[in-house]
DNA sequence: TTGATTTCCTAACATAGGTCAAGCGCACGC
DNA sequence: GCGTGCGCTTGACCTATGTTAGGAAATCAA
């Protein structure tokens, strides 16, 4: 039996705890395909964030303004999982948006839905806990990061684990992500293109 | 009846799930109360963290080396559960330190006696979510300060939410915590200073 | 107390990154 | 097709923070 758009979150979750086709039906059956064009917003500012997005494809961020200027929060990429966390895990207004940044196809699942298949079932409890745990050592690590690399540093560090970013994601945006201002990051690349050679 | 090493954890815990009699004899009968004095270590680098602390009194760090310099990661103060994450969390060598900064009289509790109650008590799997939670929102603002606040912003911010550690956390800590050398640190207090006159 | 060690501060200089202003090139709508 | 705007780059200059060196002040051991 075939579900094509949810297959790739049944591998990845098979891949933390055993899922068995009742389970796959949970799958099928909770988390709901949905497509947004380039630029959609899903969580606006002030609104509360009630999905969790699992990406097929396609590229999400949340930013957020300071002193009337974009900032950007996070950046994800098919296979991850996706929502303005803040809200989302608060329950309080969101004081940043989630955004497409390209087409993106998703699937989608109410916050009260997951936590009570969190609840109620063991193996998802447990990729429950795994995924808390991937979600805290990367967000220790890219502090670590800001604290002692340099802009330079992280720029080489994101080009490694995401290459595609490149072509995907707008430069001012990975500028914002890793701490810089877009002028300094178009200095970091001239300088690394430069070394390169 | 009185459990005074367990009852700052008791009070915090029922703060979060209902604490019935039945669970404040688990918490006592699992949670082994500690001292140290200031400077020891609990977690070296290479070994590997196999206990969750609660901090009764004191103040611990968290640091590793980069480039032949200390850098310090977390600073944790009463009332918060403290180890080395990366460890603890992973199971593999650490590659930080836990070291007590103070005195400390602390609660300990093995990972795997505590990934236990979380795994078969109800209410011990909802306080697990909610700490779970406090640290993916504590270090998402602490991403979010390191990347759109001054060295400047992020030590007044410090001192509001944590005036204690002034008196209690040496000042080259706090340098690195935010993110400066203690050189700039000092910099920032004497413009401070200078500010509040 | 006294000497030794560590912690903190200060100052002069160096550098990474920010700011401001301008220009190029490409995509998109008219 | 042709502006027009947006994204990206560049250059000149500025500021915050790092670096290096040294000295004062606090802390600790004897």
């Amino acid at each position: 039996m075939d579900f094509p758009h949810h297959q790739k979150l049944i591998s990845l979750l098979a891949a933390m705890v055993s899922i068995d086709d009742f389970n796959k039906d949970i799958i099928v059956q909770n988390f709901e395909p949905v497509s947004y064009p380039k630029r959609t917003l899903l969580v606006k500012e002030h609104s509360i964030a009630r999905y969790m997005y699992f990406i097929n494809s396609g590229y999400l961020r949340t930013y957020y303004f300071k002193d009337g200027l974009e900032v950007t929060d996070q950046i994800n990429c098919p296979l991850g999982f996706m929502t303005a966390f803040g809200s989302y895990t608060s329950g309080n207004p969101s004081h940043e948006y989630l955004e497409c940044i390209t087409d993106c196809h998703l699937l989608r699942i109410r916050k009260e839905k997951l936590e009570s298949l969190f609840r109620h079932n063991p193996q998802w409890a447990k990729a429950d806990r795994i995924i808390n745990e991937h979600i805290v050592l990367y967000n220790a690590r890219r502090t670590q990061d800001l604290v002692s690399k340099t802009a330079e540093e992280r720029y080489l560090q994101l080009l490694k684990c995401h290459p595609d970013y490149i072509h995907n994601v707008p430069l001012q945006y990975i500028a914002s992500f890793i701490g810089v201002k877009p002028e300094s990051l178009s200095r970091i690349r001239k300088n690394v293109a430069s070394l390169a050679i």
